[in-house]
DNA sequence: AGTGGGTACTTACTAATAGTTAGCGCCTTG
DNA sequence: CAAGGCGCTAACTATTAGTAAGTACCCACT
């Protein structure tokens, strides 16, 4: 019982019910990473935040901070004014999960080179192979 | 023109064209993350690797692969024997990229009860707000 | 005084992407 | 001699992301 236990207790990204992976798809998806990232360096209002992330809408951009805030990465302070004011930061733990992506697109910036050079060299040996049947 | 060039050149994951959003995406991908991590520990072979990683299906543990092959993180090694056999495993550049996610993927496992909480605090809040209408 | 714009969203619709099922050729195992 | 494993791919469907418009309120400009 012990061992059932643990089955059930142990995080697991791999097995496919575990909760850890969805919490792990919130913190990597598309524009979650992004969102993470940019209030790692600061706070910001919710336009602020889509004029800063090139190509969010606001659907996607309001679901994502809804998906953060419920996980407890961001805080959403909604001021009651007119016009409305609303500010989004991180929790600590939000700033632990930011650090984390924001290693990864400053690593991502970084690397674009090589990448794009792995790409021509993939796509030259293919043609290659197409080229030799 | 330094100016209008390094508009260009500079990678930033923020600006929506930039050739870095689309390797970020990759590897913070829902498959890739899963297959950079597993690969990081050791090498698989694709039906291996698909046991591992609990609901990819072959599909998608192909397309990722390609991609992230295709990126140079990942060495694709296809032995010409019968029944076919090929083996999968990091570059070095796949190696600092999945060193990032697997950070991620463990931190993620830790911080599963703390997420869970918020969660709770979170729907209450929100349960509250509607009952007080 | 009316038009355009900004605030933070939500809703309805459509395009893109992910997942499902089936198939391939070849071989080993029961 | 059928069943299953190997590493895929192709066709189809379900889910999800993206687009466009609407909301309600206010300010600045003409």
């Amino acid at each position: 019982m012990a061992v059932s236990d643990d089955l059930v207790r142990v995080p697991d990204v791999n097995r496919e019910m575990c909760p850890s992976r969805l919490i792990l798809e919130h913190v990597t998806s598309r524009w979650g990473v992004l969102v993470l990232a940019a209030l790692l360096e600061r706070s910001y209002r919710f336009s602020e935040l889509r004029r800063e992330i090139g190509g969010v809408s606001e659907k996607m951009l309001a679901q994502t901070l809804q998906t953060l805030e419920r996980d407890g990465f961001v805080h959403r302070d909604a001021k009651p004014v007119i016009p409305p004011r609303v500010d989004y930061s991180l929790t600590p733990l939000g700033k632990e999960a930011a650090e984390q992506v924001w290693g990864l697109a400053r690593w991502t910036e970084r690397r674009v080179a090589d990448v794009e050079a792995a790409r021509v060299s993939y796509d030259d040996e293919k043609a290659r192979a197409a080229a030799s049947l």
